[in-house]
DNA sequence: AGCCGATCTGGGAGCGCTCCCAGGTGTGGC
DNA sequence: GCCACACCTGGGAGCGCTCCCAGATCGGCT
């Protein structure tokens, strides 16, 4: 009674075993790599499995199992500055790859308002995944709050908000990137060096800022009135440089908390007739595989890469996954120099 | 693989049930918005719900509703490629927003690797969504084909390799877009109107050429030689852009095919001192909000709106989930000209 | 009154899988 | 010869849900 021509009915586990002239049992056995099978058994199975084009029903399965093989990653920031941000997208990527290479399956979240909070944590609740990566820059983000309530394992990159301790977390050694940043500059001869910062509701860009005042008091120089902050986006970065150069046309050198803010702020010096790096040098953070490379000049940049960030957090996942007793630590990655013409 | 140790047990169907005073059956109905539930037991189910803090669990309803609730975004493209595409990053963001609109989850794939072309097949077959939402544009592209045998409903975004009927197709109209920005070339007085051409093994680039040849024959120009194809990447762009200047030093205008390539090219002209728009007019394809405003000076773009194109996408899908039998066609999608100071 | 249909309810079956347990077979030791 | 102990197998139970069906209740008609 072989199927039908046609026939629409995808094969069970049932069906296999049948085929094979074994139980369902020993059929689930022989697919799950289990121990006691005979050898003779597990080849027929197999062979059943592949002639009859099987793939097994990972609804049933999981609903048994109570794991469904996929791992969330959440991304908590307003829709817009997400189209403005490459660093996220990388994450996105970086996720996929590191994610499949354990064999998991990554399920994207964006939760920008409100009321995404909630289906956020609904979605997290109802068991479609059985552990979470977020990223939830802001301060205020009420989100990794939330999240702490629930039964399942979450990996923060970089701070969670309002979080002090209990939680994992993997995040990039931002003042010491900007330590190197400015170092760097220092190194260069240059004696006015400024910054951009990024919006310092966001402990990333906070670290950033401090990293940059520690080294110039360090190197002696004077930091005072240097700083102007932005909002990450591209125009946020030439409207700051406009700012600086207004209230210090003699700067030599700018640190600027992203590349993109570093575009705006290029564009700002180009238009104002400063030669880059000659008049005045730039160096910027994220070292974005699209960006930074494809300016005029190209930008040194610190480079952090998402993919070790992510790649940390699959490896605590993991572990939590069959320990929940794993004790939480933050861990630091340290961040290098891409040097490049525009400093 | 048994449930985690410290587990605490979520409440069930039966316990919102039993709480609320009702039948399993008046519950799922009631949460599933049925008909046949009186008011009163209505709202004691959902206070019940809300008490309890429940949340059905996905695996045990799709396993018997045979609907998962996630759709497949598909993007076949190596690694590589994908990382210097802008493109399909916007895509990827699209793609969730459109399907979280309709209540769906996204899941991504990528497929890159002939090896990943079973991993994927694998998994659309296994039940894990409901239908696929796929990009692959190299006609070279063995994906398409074998999607084909499955058995769950799939869109296309662009071109579907080696297949010309058929199947559901959304596509922009790349012939016309090239059009739109030669006859703007040629409107502002340009005569020597060259091409920068993507690789000519995927049906978009294929267009685009296609559309720049035969308006120019339409001008009464000539287009004999004024041709070099690159490979979407920022380097041949450049390169490209090189390899024309050689050879026709008095070109006035280019029509690069993407918008990565033309910031190569916007640098090889730079280089060369040609200034622009005043010695070379440049306008590209794509008008990626992160890349085309953002350059110096920022680029004259023919703009596709991904959002778009999946917003289509998605409404097709979903009329195929409940009408299986929907006749397939190709969706020709409208682009226009986002004109900026580079033309 | 009586009846019929519309409205509402609860129980049973079953989706396809994994796990537990009872039982069967073979091998070696006393 | 018998027991102990591996190895291997099959059937039953049950995960949490939706759907079907039979039955109960309540009108509004004739």
């Amino acid at each position: 009674m072989g199927p039908r021509a046609g026939d629409e009915e995808r094969p069970t586990l049932e069906d296999v075993a049948a085929f094979a002239g074994v139980s369902r049992s020993t059929a689930s056995r022989a697919l799950n790599d289990d121990a006691y099978v005979s050898a003779a058994a597990r080849e027929k199975v197999l062979a059943a499995a592949r002639d009859l084009g099987y793939s097994p029903n990972q609804a049933a399965r999981s609903l048994v199992t109570r794991r469904t093989g996929a791992i969330a990653v959440v991304l908590s920031e307003p829709e817009a500055r997400l189209l403005d941000d490459p660093y996220r997208t990388a994450v996105m990527r970086a996720g996929y790859r590191e994610l499949a290479d354990v064999g998991r399956q990554m399920v994207l979240i964006f939760s920008d308002t409100r009321e995404d909070l909630s289906k956020t944590v609904r979605f997290l609740e109802g068991g479609h995944v059985d552990g979470a990566l977020v990223f939830a820059p802001h301060r205020a983000d009420p989100l990794p709050k939330a999240l702490r309530l629930l039964r399942i394992p979450i990996v923060f990159g970089g701070q969670a908000a309002g979080i002090r301790r209990g939680v994992h977390v993997v995040d990039f050694d931002n003042e010491g990137g900007a330590r190197l940043a400015v170092q760097h500059l220092v190194a260069a001869g240059r004696r006015r060096i400024a910054t951009i910062a990024g919006p310092q509701d966001q402990s990333a860009p906070i670290d950033r800022l401090a990293g940059w005042r520690k080294t110039l008091l360090d190197a002696g120089l004077d930091p005072a009135e240097l700083a102007e902050e932005a909002d990450f986006t591209l125009a946020g970065g030439a409207n700051a440089m406009s700012a600086l150069l207004a209230k210090h046309p003699d700067l030599d050198a700018v640190f600027v908390a992203s590349d993109m803010m570093a575009v705006g702020a290029l564009r700002t010096l180009d238009a104002a007739g400063r030669r880059i790096p000659d008049d005045v040098a730039v160096v910027s953070f994220d070292d974005n595989a699209t960006l930074a490379p494809a300016m005029d000049p190209p930008l040194t940049s610190v480079h952090q890469d998402p993919r070790e960030q992510v790649h940390a957090m699959v490896e605590i996942l993991l572990r939590l996954l069959d320990d929940q007793d794993l004790k939480p630590r933050q861990h630091v990655l340290p961040v290098s120099l891409a040097v490049r013409a525009s400093s």
